[in-house]
DNA sequence: TGTACATCAGTGAACGCGCGTTCACTGATGTAC
DNA sequence: TGTACATCAGTGAACGCGCGTTCACTGATGTAC
């Protein structure tokens, strides 16, 4: 039953999709190459046809997944200042926080990535960096440099903050913890002000 | 071979301490229940003289944890503003970076925790809050409403930086990201200034 | 205080199960002539 | 363009292994008298 080169090309890209899914609702270990494959309509014999192992598969769909994340906020990017901040926003959102399927890798499996082979975290940090740049441009600070340093914190705080909403309990705390770095890293500028925006209650 | 029950509550808290450091390590996930009783020098049958489930396991293991964590924080707090600024360093550091198995869980099993069951995550929760607590008492915002919004966003911030500087494979971008943060979250009040600190470069 | 007995911490074999991976096989695809 | 054949995507059984959990058993501990 072989197939041709562009069914082989589209299976293939349906096993990393259902991957990098998987990996993100379920986590990496406790994701397996048998129920992968059959959420791709496959049997788990022919997965080696595609990769090597296991571990091979979570680099590519890090890889994907990064690559598909990057895009989204260079989309948001170019449409303006507006348009960046409201993917900043989007990013601390209780939506974001619920939709474990279309978000950020870094976020979902992050502490898992650090146990990751080599491949894998080569590819997070790309995909890592490739972020810190995208916002690095919409920093407000003059030169390249503190602008770079000013989108690592926001990007790793955004993280932090995200994961933090995810695991927390109460749904108040929940949502506060988004609400508090949202007004911190994406502020609203619809009061004319340079410095970080202050708590908008009490 | 029935054991006395101060052996038995030192049994139970071995076991807890193996678990402890498994875990984070390891992650939770990867962590098997024969791994542990052989770390704390028993055999795997055993277990269940002592927990109910793994999962029960987990979650006395995440509190115990946290409230060791906490209190470590609270110590550091006790002893001036001075030193509890040296912990939010410490946290940001390089060495708790390196340190996997004394260092918070929330950063070691972040992303696991988000998908462990209600009584682990309540635990965790719980240290979260505390942490909160703990860290908004020196916080410079007048009313306690926002000095806890300010500790809600250093703690979540600091565990997004720390994890994501675990993460990262560039020793460099790793070094910078808690650096950055640490200008930002901890920043030495050296020359005085009430302000958030920017930068120390550029 | 001494004896008889119930309790139960810990052992180690065994349970069913799912894991990642391998392999013989099938038959459509792609290639060589 | 048509035929012969090598390739290889996908199947499904099987591999060894470790998982969480159970259980019969042992013998020291704790208790009742």
């Amino acid at each position: 039953m072989k197939k041709s080169r562009a069914e082989t090309a589209q299976t293939r890209q349906r096993i990393l999709e259902v991957a990098v899914q998987a990996f993100k609702s379920k986590g990496i270990t406790a994701t397996g190459v048998a129920e992968i494959m059959a959420g791709a309509g496959l049997s788990h014999g022919g997965f080696y046809r595609h990769f090597e192992t296991k571990e091979q598969l979570v680099a590519k769909a890090c890889a994907a997944s990064m690559a598909t994340f990057v895009q989204s906020f260079e989309a948001a990017a170019a449409g303006g200042h507006e348009s960046f901040l409201k993917h900043l926003q989007d990013f601390l959102s209780t939506a974001h926080r619920d939709e474990m399927l279309g978000g950020c890798a870094l976020v979902a499996i992050g502490s898992e990535l650090v146990r990751a082979d080599a491949e894998t975290r080569r590819a997070a940090t790309q995909g890592f960096e490739d972020l810190v740049d995208v916002i690095a441009k919409w920093m407000p600070q003059k030169d390249s440099s503190s602008a770079k340093d000013e989108a690592l914190f926001t990007l790793s705080a955004m993280i932090g903050a995200v994961t933090m909403a995810r695991m927390i309990d109460d749904p108040a705390l929940s949502a506060r913890t988004l609400d508090v770095a949202r007004e911190r890293l994406a502020p609203q500028p619809s009061r004319p002000q340079k410095k970080r925006a202050r708590s908008t209650r009490g």
